[in-house]
This record gives C-alpha cells, sequence and structure tokens, in this order.
DNA sequence: ATGAAAGCGCTAACAG
DNA sequence: CTGTTAGCGCTTTCAT
C-alpha cells in the first residue's frame, strides 16, 4: 500500500532502463544532463520515494539504528524529560536525513532485534553501563554522555561537564557567594560523576569542605525537599546549591520558600540543565544550557559515520554548554 | 557487521536447501520432525537471526512502524512525563515483539519518509489534529487519544475520559465535597475535551455552575499556581480540583500552600493521570491510573492488524483507567 | 519430503 | 553514455 512506485515504472515512463534510472536518482556514473532532469522529473511526478530497505539490502548497509535510554525502566525514573525529548527528536531528525530509521529500544530489548531489524548500530543516551545494548559488539554504539567506569575507547557525545560546573561555580562566586553546596541523585552516570569530581577539586582547590547531598530514589521535587533542608543545616551554611537534575533546583526552592529562605538573596541556585520549568519558577533559575538537540544531532551522524565504516576523525564529540543566568543567581546578600 | 548468518549458512550446516529451511524455521511445509529439529538445532547453535527486512521485501510487507507524538514541538511543551515513557516503550516492545522498529517521527517528519523506510503505519499519540502523520492515507494510522473533531472512522485507543471524569467527581462528593472545579489547559487534545465535556455535564446535571481554568502556554506548575489563585477566589468557592495534568496538581498543592489553604482539609485534589511525582508530594495526590502501558500495547497491536490487513473486529479500543485515591481527597472538613 | 528457480526493489560491476 | 546481469536474504510456487 505505501509504496507504489518503482524505479522500474521510472524506467519504463522515462524510456530508458534501470540502472539509468538509478544512476540519474543517484548521482552516479555519466548521464548527460537532459536524461537526468528528464527521469528526475519523471520521478517527481510518479512520487518515487526510493525504498531505503532494498537499497540497504543490495548494498549490505542497515537503514535502522536504535535508542535506548539509560536508566530508563519500565517504571521510570523521572530524569528531565525536555532534555530527553529535545535530543531524541534532534537524533531522530538527523537520522531520518541520513537515511536511517531511529527504532525506540525499551530497556529490556534484548541486543539480538539488532540483528532481526537490520539496526546498524545503536545510540544510548546517558548509560549507566547496565543497558543491553551497550554489551553488543557487533555493531556500534554511541553514548551519549560516557560509559562510567568504561573503558576509554568508546565513541561519544558529550558536554563538558567539568567545565560546566566550574562555570556555575566561578559564577556563583562572582555573584557574592563563597559556599556552594552540591545537590545529586545516586545516579550511575557520567554526569553526575563529573559533577561531583569537579566540585570536589573546586573545594579543595579553596580549601573547602564539600557539601554534597544525595537523593535516594527517584528525584521528584518532594524528594529533594528534605534533602535541601539537610544542607541548609551545615555549618558553615552553604549560600548556594548546584543541582544535577533541573527538577531538584524547583525542589530547592519550596524547600527554601517553606523555610524562610529568601532565594537569591540567602542562597543561590543553579541547575546543571536548562528546561521551560526552570523559567517560570519565582524566581527563575540559573542553569546551564546543555544544547540537547545539537547532542542528540551530532550523536546520530557519529553513529552513522561509524555505521557507514567512515571512521571519523573523532569518535569523541564535546558539545558546548552556556550558562543561562536568571534571577536566582541574582548577587546576593 | 552485524548480520552474519543467513539462512545459506544454515542450510550448508545442516545439509539442505534454503527452502528447507525457512520452511522448518517457519513452520511451513510438510518437513519432518527430526529434519525440523535439526534445522532448528543448528540455526540456535549458529546464532540465526532472520533479516526482517529482506523477509519484508519478499512477502511486499513492511518492518517498520511510525510514532509521533502530537503536540510536540521542537520548543516542547511539558506534557506527563511518566506517560508518555511508558506508553512508548510498551509500543516499542510490542512492534518488536510483533516484527516491527517503531521509529520516531519528529514533529516535523515529512509524511514521504514513511515511504522510504518502508514503514507500513503510524501512531500518533494525542493528537492536535495538526500532525503531518495524520493526513497520510497510503498507511493506516493510529492514534492514541482522539483526533479532535475528527471524522468518526480512525482507529484509536483510548481511556474512556468521560467516565473517568465522573468517577473523580464522584469520588469528590463521597468524601463530602460538592463544588468541584476544573483546571486544564488550553490544548486541543480529545481528553481535555472529554473531560471539559464532562464535568459540563455533571455540573449542569446538579445545577452548579462550571468552574473551569485554563492555563494557557507551558503548563508548568508555576503557571498553575496564579490559575488556582483565581479559581479560588470564586464564590461560592471550590472545594475540590480536577486537573487535568499531573504537573498542574503538583501546581495546585504549591499555590495552597502560599495561599494556607489546607489539602485535603480545605481543598480536594485529583489529577487525570498518576505518576511518580503524585505520590510524593505532600499530601499524596489521587488520580486516574490511565495504565499507559496497556495504551501503547494496544495500540501497536492494533496498528499491526491493520498493516497486515487483517482488518480487527474493533478499530476502537477502550483502556479502564482506575482511580488511585491518595491522602489529597481523604475526606474533608 | 525436498530443492531449484524466480522475484521483492535496488545497486554495482561489466559490457556494449 | 546506457543497458544487461548478478545478487543482497528471504519466501514461495512448482517440480521432482
Amino acid at each position: 500500500l505505501v509504496k507504489r512506485v518503482s524505479i522500474h515504472d521510472i524506467a519504463r515512463e522515462a524510456d530508458v532502463s534501470i540502472t539509468t534510472v538509478s544512476h540519474a536518482l543517484n548521482g552516479k556514473g555519466r548521464i548527460p544532463r537532459a536524461t537526468r532532469e528528464r527521469v528526475r522529473g519523471v520521478a517527481e511526478r510518479l512520487g518515487y520515494r526510493a525504498n531505503f530497505q532494498a537499497r540497504g539490502l543490495a548494498l549490505g548497509q542497515y537503514t535502522t539504528l536504535a535508542v535506548q535510554v539509560g536508566g530508563l525502566q519500565a517504571e521510570a525514573l523521572v530524569p528531565d524529560f525536555q532534555y530527553f525529548v529535545e535530543l531524541l527528536n534532534a537524533a531522530s531528525e538527523t537520522a531520518l536525513e541520513l537515511g536511517f530509521g531511529l527504532v525506540l529500544a525499551p530497556a529490556g530489548t534484548d541486543a539480538g532485534v539488532l540483528k532481526n531489524l537490520a539496526m546498524g548500530g545503536a545510540i544510548v543516551v546517558d548509560p549507566t553501563g547496565e543497558e543491553a545494548l551497550l554489551r553488543q559488539d557487533d555493531a556500534p554504539v554511541v553514548t551519549t554522555g560516557r560509559v562510567p567506569g568504561g573503558s576509554a575507547d568508546g565513541a561519544w557525545v558529550d558536554n563538558d561537564h567539568r567545565e560546566g560546573t566550574r562555570r556555575v561555580l566561578d559564577h556563583f562566586v562572582q555573584t557574592g557567594r563563597s559556599r556552594p553546596a552540591l545537590l545529586t541523585t545516586s545516579a550511575r552516570q557520567s554526569y553526575v560523576d563529573d559533577a561531583v569530581a569537579e566540585y570536589t577539586r573546586w573545594c579543595r582547590e579553596r580549601d573547602l569542605e564539600p557539601i554534597v547531598g544525595r537523593i535516594t530514589g527517584n528525584p521528584t521535587e518532594a524528594a529533594a525537599a528534605p534533602v535541601v533542608g539537610e544542607l541548609l543545616s551545615r555549618r558553615p551554611r552553604p549560600d548556594a546549591i548546584y543541582t544535577t537534575l533541573d527538577r531538584m533546583a524547583l525542589g530547592a526552592i519550596l524547600a527554601c520558600r517553606d523555610r524562610g529562605i529568601a532565594v537569591p538573596e540567602d542562597l543561590g541556585i543553579a541547575a546543571i540543565t536548562d528546561s521551560l520549568a526552570l523559567r517560570s519558577t519565582t524566581p527563575p533559575v540559573t542553569a546551564l544550557n546543555l544544547n540537547a538537540p545539537e547532542i542528540g544531532r551530532r550523536a546520530a551522524e557519529l553513529l552513522v559515520a561509524l555505521v557507514r565504516g567512515d571512521d571519523p576523525a573523532t569518535a569523541r564529540v564535546v558539545v558546548p554548554a552556556n550558562l543561562v543566568v536568571r534571577e536566582s543567581t541574582s548577587a546576593g546578600s
């Protein structure tokens, strides 16, 4: 039903051989301008669309890619929605442009389906290291974020979270704060490791004791509140909080409101990733714009290159993040 | 790289023809038990996986399906994350089991790629009516939720939101409340229409003036607050709020906290869809469990049936929802 | 009961 | 420059 016209139809209509059609359409071979135009015209007129599967079969290539989102179990954790949507959308769009369909691979997906569906490779978003698609040495895998404790030879696209963390912490200092705390989760993902590592280093450099709060379980706003409370009871009391998920920043705001702590006067707040939610709180929250669409795009491009055996110059892509300053870190008291 | 062993390999190894292999593996023809077992054994030993694309080519069938999430633009709205993840995961899992890959189709996706990628059909989640994949009469389309104002002849999977709404409202009454308000968005999706329609009907039946608050723009918690404030200033003041997104219930809780309104004593709150976030607030929020995985599963099954031309008995599937009662609607004052 | 052969839509030698 | 041919992995008549 979906697929109707084939190159045969075009060949007949244009009165040439299917080879000529193929060449004309793909810009291969030496075909006179006139013929090429004519063939293309006919193809257009007939609404021709190449069948990628057939092409893939002929070429021994693959036409689909798999995506798996790390740490997403059946009972979903609640990570930063907007980030994933943007990333996935962009990755899919790019893949489609390059002639690949991006297939959703749920957490439990057996790596075997990669073969069934002629999937050429996989993207694993924010891997924890447990994902089935990771152990898959038949096909190339690109991760978004690095595999925690993984071997050095993987292909990945990532922000420089160490630099980002530094940028946020320095921003706290520039706005008159000196004792930032870190609010994070127990997720085993590289951005968490990076943030913690850099935060710790930054503190040590300044002879400050690191103040790290960890949410266990689901990182909802509500779950953040008690941990924030705990952080704020430390002495010396932190005057800023950097959170490792956007929703946790919301939780921090709530906790402050409950305790009568003024933001940004008494406490500065910044989040590792920006979202619409952070824009519409009171006060709006400063955050890193991780550039999720760019991450998705680059991941798709990298994977396609790998699948095609192009052996890309760089299998490690760093996507720049930029700090979006909002009221939650206005100059403090 | 990915695909190695083909039926030829098995044929050679088992010393039969490829025809026999195909038959043995697919349970076709009349093959003696012994041969069949042997062939299957070899296939297993060699780690054989059928190539769906090749099979599709031979059979003139399709091997992929597209999914598009309604109202998801580049600049993402922030709908109920968990709902979509669960739905998409289940749909994908089911599709995979049935031999189809579920390909993500970003908002802008041209319907033409359906042809390119040999996509047999599409699932559109919560359509607004604007989605490109909807206008696609070459291939079957299943929607999750109905197309607002759409023709009656579409295939869909949906909850009975009118019944769900009634259930929530009746529950309000059973817990001693009599003036429920509705908090919703301006999204043009059928569940919103259903909720509003049923709420209005329910009110009229009881000679109550409907009290409807609408959030325009992004339905974040923060955006909900002022609208809730407005609702609570109505006279007679509503004593319960039913929200059409889980996050808006959180917004309602916040707004109440700010205003010193006690939940559930002064105001009952319930949401149209359950989520982890609703479980961990103070107080936990009563909600309908829409059974997102079941919706995804049924949508995938229905679409596959349609693609295969099975002409399913019912092209309208209603998935039951159940009310999860929590503290936010404990017996009121 | 089993296999040879054709063909799905496409591309890539290789001839002409 | 263009067409013929073979073949990608698989299924399916149709012979044997």
